[in-house]
RNA sequence: GUGUGUGUAGCUCAGCUGGAUAGAGCACUUGGCUACGGACCAAGGUGUCGGGGGUUCGAAUCCUCUCACGCACGCCA
């Protein structure tokens, strides 16, 4: 379906036009004074130089034009130049019977994109062998939501969770363990049967021993000397140290699919720094033989500068002055190994903002050598730093990093005292289903937390204010669809039927406020898509559930008589709820049935 | 130093790309429980939009200067 102010402004432009003035004057917008209308055109005022009229008679003018126009129940001229409209209650209601019609398919008048595009995200970027902390948690949160918005519109979305799996991390964990088991096949040079399947730790002796090494190599220099020669080996082919790579990344990767899944985050591949690796000589060449990269100050470097800078872009290096790789090399051979894969028209990256003058290089680099063509768009979305409430990056009571897991945990159990503790005897939930609630609120908190702060801003992560039931939050969303569904299951209970009933004119105030606000659904995906910004979606639902509860509040349903109107009330509760999972969905949770 | 971002109510944040009286939530005060889920709703007041200057019919929004804080600036990722 078109967008509503698409449709207004469309009307308003053939007056515009018919009248002689430029169309593109006729730019409708949400009006900003709902006291006074419900959609508002500024362009008379815009206007009136060019014109050299008084804006007042332009607006007049344009006013009497529309005057009679079906769409509209009220067009005015206000004051200064406004042109104040108010919506026609048949054509809202039209409006919204369409959106319903797409219930089917949860698309609530959401149109596919014209052109559908293949783009990549990478986003997640954990390391191997190691715990997933809150640090972690802007990139999967903001990158499943953006990629889940880009799905919805109809593109190709490849998530890539790009681990940090190769390098001098991984030395460190064979050398570690090389010292505690020198018995293990994989350090027998001369081992030529077959590894075993199983390997030789679990994911937590995994966790605890590169810390150990990491710690170890800090002190001691010849530990140091000897995890870096294990990473060369590794990297050069030995055999034992490659089998065991393999089960560390298995372990490994077992375990963050567990802990994304808790999260409800999903990626379509589970690469890693490591497979770009073999991209690398190629593409290194090709940078040489195109002349584009050159030694500078012993490393290979090329030169991303440009006219229109404001400030000095050091170049792009390409290897290193004792020619080893670095972070640039692996991230441009992973855009040649997307583009010879997948050949995407876009690849979004959702990183730390503070990696993005790093990235620019990177992305000038690919563009200036060629491993993307123009068209190709590389998109930096960096998100600011989560910070405790002492406005300080986000730390546990020690003053140590937090872990994922635990900050999950405390959250739902939180959520799982105030469950119980809000049991009556209508609400009799079994422990187990108390349990999933718990952890269905808790996601609901901590996301929409995140995502309602604009991504590239530093946000302050306060737990308490998240798991609120009250105010802007998760639980508030939840606790709305969940009352709509309460309602919806006692009329369906009484017999009756959700098909076929269709949202009819508004009656109240609050009522045409809840249906304009559904209707505004395509629009908000788009637009918030468009700018990577999932915290409109957030704003909308906000707004939307508001409305809802408005709505509810002063409309008694369930005891109406009226059996048209009745059914009008049921159908308009039952969009909302459809484009309120529809959203929440978008954002990456859902809504349990009670809570 | 250079570049860049941020600065809006006591606190946490919006502000639809230049419009009308700058908005929400929390906190605070008050009212509504014979509850279609009160985890709700309604009412109450709070602002030199960091500061100065400019652009124009009109600025939180655009330009300029300035202050404060954060961040990034070649062999880490």
């Amino acid at each position: 379906m078109k967008k509503l102010l698409d449709l207004i402004t469309q009307t308003m432009e053939e007056a515009f036009d018919e009248l002689g003035f430029e169309k593109s004057y006729a730019r409708v917008t949400v009006s900003n004074r709902p006291d006074l209308c419900e959609f508002q055109c500024n362009g008379a005022m815009a206007l009136a130089k060019q014109e050299k009229k008084a804006p007042i008679e332009i607006a007049e003018q344009i006013a009497g034009k529309l005057s009679g126009n079906a769409l509209f129940e009220e067009v005015s001229a206000v004051k200064p130049g406004f042109l104040n409209l108010k919506l026609s209650k048949s054509y809202l209601a039209d409006y919204l019977k369409g959106m319903a019609r797409d219930a089917e398919s949860k698309r609530f008048g959401c149109e596919r994109v014209e052109k559908p595009q293949t783009i990549m995200i990478d986003y997640g970027g954990p390391n191997v062998a190691k715990p997933l902390h809150v640090g972690h948690l802007r990139s999967a949160v903001i990158g499943e939501s953006i990629k889940r918005m880009g799905i919805f519109l109809g593109n190709t979305m490849i998530g890539d969770v790009h681990m940090g799996d190769w390098g001098l991390q991984m030395g460190l964990i064979i050398t570690e363990l090389k010292q505690r088991k020198p018995d293990l096949p994989y350090f027998n040079n001369g081992f030529v049967g077959e590894y075993p399947k199983e390997p030789p730790f679990t994911i937590s002796e995994l966790e605890e021993i590169y810390p150990t090494a990491s710690k170890k190599s800090k002190e001691d220099e010849r530990y140091k000397e000897k995890a870096m020669q294990a990473t060369y080996d590794l990297q050069h082919g030995n055999r034992g140290y490659q089998a065991l790579w393999h089960h560390i990344i298995k372990v490994s990767v077992d375990d963050l699919k567990k802990n994304y899944k808790r999260l409800n985050v999903s990626f379509e591949l589970w690469k890693g720094e490591s497979d770009a690796q073999p991209y690398i000589p190629e593409m290194v060449r090709h940078m040489k033989d195109g002349g584009y990269a050159y030694i500078s100050e012993g490393a290979l470097v090329v030169d991303v500068k440009e006219e229109t800078d404001t400030k000095e872009i050091p170049p792009c290096m390409i290897l290193k002055s004792d020619g080893a790789s670095l972070y640039n090399t692996t991230d441009l051979a992973t855009i040649v190994q997307r583009m010879a894969s997948y050949n995407p028209d876009e690849i979004i990256y959702v990183v730390d903002k503070r990696q993005e003058l790093y990235f620019t290089q990177v992305f000038r680099c690919a563009k200036k050598t060629g491993l993307v063509g123009e068209d190709t768009k590389l998109c930096f979305l960096g998100f600011g730093t989560m910070n405790g409430k002492d406005g300080k990056p986000f730390k546990t009571r020690q003053g140590g990093v937090m872990r994922l897991e635990t900050l999950l945990t405390d959250i739902e159990d939180k959520m799982y005292e105030k469950i119980v503790s809000n049991q009556d005897e209508n609400k009799t939930m079994d422990d187990e289903e108390a349990h999933k609630v718990a952890a269905q609120i808790a996601l609901s908190a901590v996301k929409y937390g995140d995502l309602s702060n604009q991504a590239s801003k530093d946000y302050i992560f306060d737990v308490d204010r998240f798991t609120s039931f009250e105010g802007n939050t998760g639980p508030y969303i939840l606790y709305t669809i969940v009352r709509i569904k309460s309602i919806l299951n006692k009329y369906v209970q009484a017999g009756h039927d959700l098909k076929g009933i269709y949202v009819g004119e508004a009656h109240s105030e609050s009522e045409k406020a809840l249906q304009l606000e559904l209707a505004k659904f395509n629009g908000v995906v788009e637009s918030a898509f468009a700018e990577l910004a999932p915290h409109r979606i957030c704003a909308y639902i906000y707004d939307l559930s508001n409305a809802l509860n408005h709505f509810y509040h002063e409309t008694k349903i369930l005891a109406e008589t009226d059996e048209a109107l009745q059914k009008s009330y049921i159908a308009l509760l039952d969009l909302t709820r459809g484009v309120l999972e529809v959203s929440i969905d978008i954002l990456g949770f859902s809504a349990p049935d009670r809570m």
